[in-house]
DNA sequence: TCTTTTCTGTGACTTTCTCACTTATCAAAG
DNA sequence: CTTTGATAAGTGAGAAAGTCACAGAAAAGA
């Protein structure tokens, strides 16, 4: 996986851009769970994900979260070089959900290439615009949706993405992901299963009737 | 008020760039009410602001709003010229708030302006992440903040910006600017006119308390 | 003055959240 | 094997917020 592979704007750079990119671009690993980036402390650049699954989200004074994104192979992630946006004014956290190779641009080198390069600056512009709709999208499913909807949603795009209707997960993660308290994720599934539609035990919800769930929202 | 007050890209552009642009920018007025951009139909293009206030909404299925944000003399409004960005995926509303004196500027001309200038292309950049940045505020709000506070600091905010403690709106704005319903706005306020704080008649609400309420939040 | 429209108030009920606690399940140590 | 401790899940009671259906009050027109 190269450069050229992340970067539509690759053969509008000149020859010193390019090599430049190439010099200082450089490979990481991070473990499933590894917080990649906390708030507007650390800034570590860009991040190309080469494999693995990124999960970004905000984090309430009292420590609850919302999962804002996911972000997979093929992905570039903005958020973690967000010194170089100064009019970006929030805060989230990114970290792996599993395992992750990364190429990391330094924060710097890209902050440089953006004012320099139209193509690039342009290409940034259209990566802030996917994330804001994708935040655009959880809002209107916070705002109008109710919560048995939004909880089939999350398990029906859970299973999609790890390929199985048993999914490996408590209910104090799936209430982490959609923004609500434990017990409320706990009771939802309960009349979910009094409906047929999963099958549960501790650590897993097996989904039992996908229609039924995709009747639902 | 010249398009230079506006683009503190201005000079960096070249002067055939600075002569198409003085020629298809063009005024515009509008009606307080008047809905300037609805849905992606519509696309007006780049709108700036000279006098007035446009209010900028998410609507949903059944016809509930809530506020995004304001924009105020000297704002550049983008979203009127979301064709041009096709990465931008959700649709908002855009209503003038009050009479509106604005300069239009044609999707398709500005389009082409970021695609050949980098400091264009860096503005649109800063412009999209600044109101990406007061969504994610209003998330963080609407998720973690209880209904009185959220009404507090609308209440608050609605005065510092009308210059008035006598606020002549109806309960049913201020619902739709919050994004509940009109019957929660009523009960919370007559709860804050038990409290001292407010002073309700039809059509008014009257902040008594600013100290109170600012404690609130 | 009499309608009509708009705005506000309210009871009853549902949904979602919160708090405090109990019970189940698993895994490692004795 | 059992015991123990940690993690996960279940539950009752009550609060907060939203929904529905309608009643009454105030303002605006005819």
């Amino acid at each position: 996986m190269e450069l050229v592979d992340f970067f539509p704007f690759w053969n509008k750079l000149t020859d010193a851009q390019q090599k430049k990119l190439t010099e200082m671009a450089h490979p990481m690993s991070v473990k499933a769970g590894t917080v990649v980036h906390n708030g507007n402390m650390d800034c570590l650049g860009l991040l190309l994900i080469q494999s693995g699954q990124l999960r970004v989200y905000t984090l309430s004074e009292e420590g609850r979260e919302v999962t804002l994104y996911r972000l997979f192979e093929y992905d570039i992630c903005l958020f973690s070089a967000s010194c170089v946006m100064p009019s970006v004014q929030f805060e989230v956290v990114i970290e792996a959900e599993k395992d992750t190779d990364l190429i990391v641009i330094p924060s710097c080198l890209f902050k440089n290439l953006m004012e320099d390069s139209a193509p690039v600056a342009n290409y940034t512009n259209h990566l802030i615009s996917s994330r804001f709709s994708e935040v655009m999208w959880l809002m209107e499913q916070i705002m109008w949706k109710s919560f048995d909807k939004r909880l089939a949603k999350f398990l029906l795009e859970e299973s999609a993405l790890e390929q199985t209707t048993v999914l490996k997960i408590t209910h104090e993660k799936i209430a982490n992901h959609i923004g609500t308290a434990r017990e409320v994720v706990t009771r939802m599934l309960r009349y979910f299963q009094g409906e047929g539609m999963v099958s549960l035990t501790r650590g897993t919800v097996e989904l039992t009737d996908i229609k039924k769930l995709q009747n639902l929202q």
